[in-house]
DNA sequence: CAAGGACATGTACCTTAGGACATGTCCGAG
DNA sequence: CTCGGACATGTCCTAAGGTACATGTCCTTG
């Protein structure tokens, strides 16, 4: 349910259409939470039809505006205080490094230097969504001091994964490459 | 197709059972990648009418014991060096922490404190892990030196993690509770 | 030997994710 | 004015994930 939840929370910051959704997710979100834009649209639609949102249909195909309602407010509210947070992750280049002993060593350091460089640039990513904030970009709302943690994390995550990168370029690791 | 290979990859430290295999992957990879047992039952189906690994049956409900065969080795390793990793991630807490400006302070405080602990819990069970392959109660076989690996990405990754959420608490962030 | 719990395997069903494809609008460049 | 590209919304189908339920074995303890 987090991606109903999610564009909940979204549209509490104001009307946006599905187009603006996908856009706003994939942005900010796109590397910890992917959401396409066929299910966001199914999303929208199983939303007003419970009334946590409403649209202003401009035409049959043309943009349309949701709104959030004030059940949907709450219910983004209760999800958030009442809810266990699921800390399931899924991260593949951790299950890929317990089966690192069947690299063979030159092909493992290039992977690992290439996983390093993309997780430097992830981290600098949101580094650079920090200084826009830091720097007023996006003016003293809440919603941008919540964005502002959340690059935090992105920041602290990526880097993490960048050091454990290079670290693990270190760490001894027989390799295994006649299968025996 | 990481159940997939992450099961192969399992069964190339050796014969295991589907009982076994959801032991390994609940137990050193829950929280990095969840695999519940009626898909791995299913996907060692898959995986033997494809000629990867082949089975003992004792019975027609009794343990089985899967092998690796040689198609199945290489499969593993075209996977780990001929693919792409794939970097998405799926991390709840990150994405609600975009919508913290909709929480009342005190359950933020509280949320970030109980979200801290159980990172932190995550991290020391990796550290444990870690400290039992560095006093060599495993041996020193390759397998176990990627679980060193592995491992330390499990501390690093859920060590940053916990420092964010205990640096979120000091972060000053204005909420909103009229839902204005 | 009977009962209970860990071991072990599976089916059925529902939800969620994701890729491929279809369609139409609106606007600016040529 | 027409063509192309960004904007915008959707359907369809397949694959993957996850819960609930069903079944049977093997070993230990009373």
């Amino acid at each position: 349910m987090s991606l109903r939840h999610g564009l909940l929370g979204l549209l509490a910051e104001g009307p946006a259409s599905g187009y603006d959704l996908a856009g706003r997710f994939q942005e900010l979100l796109g590397t910890v939470w992917p959401a396409q834009h066929p299910k966001i649209y199914a999303e929208l639609g199983k939303l007003a039809d419970d009334g946590l949102i409403e649209v202003d249909s401009v035409g049959a195909r043309g943009r349309k505006a949701y709104r959030i309602t004030p059940e949907g407010l709450a219910e983004v509210r209760r999800w958030l205080t009442a809810t266990d947070v699921d800390h399931t992750m899924r991260l593949q280049a951790l299950l890929r490094s317990v089966f690192f002993w069947l690299m063979p060593p030159d092909d493992l350091r290039r992977h690992l230097q290439a996983e390093a460089a993309y997780y430097r640039q992830a981290a600098d990513f949101y580094r650079g969504i920090a200084a826009a904030k830091d720097r007023g970009d996006y003016g003293d709302s809440p919603p941008t001091q919540a964005i502002r943690i959340a690059a935090e994390a992105g920041i602290r995550l990526h880097q993490a994964l960048a050091d454990w990168a290079e670290w693990a370029q270190t760490a001894p690791l027989t390799t295994d490459e006649d299968g025996s």
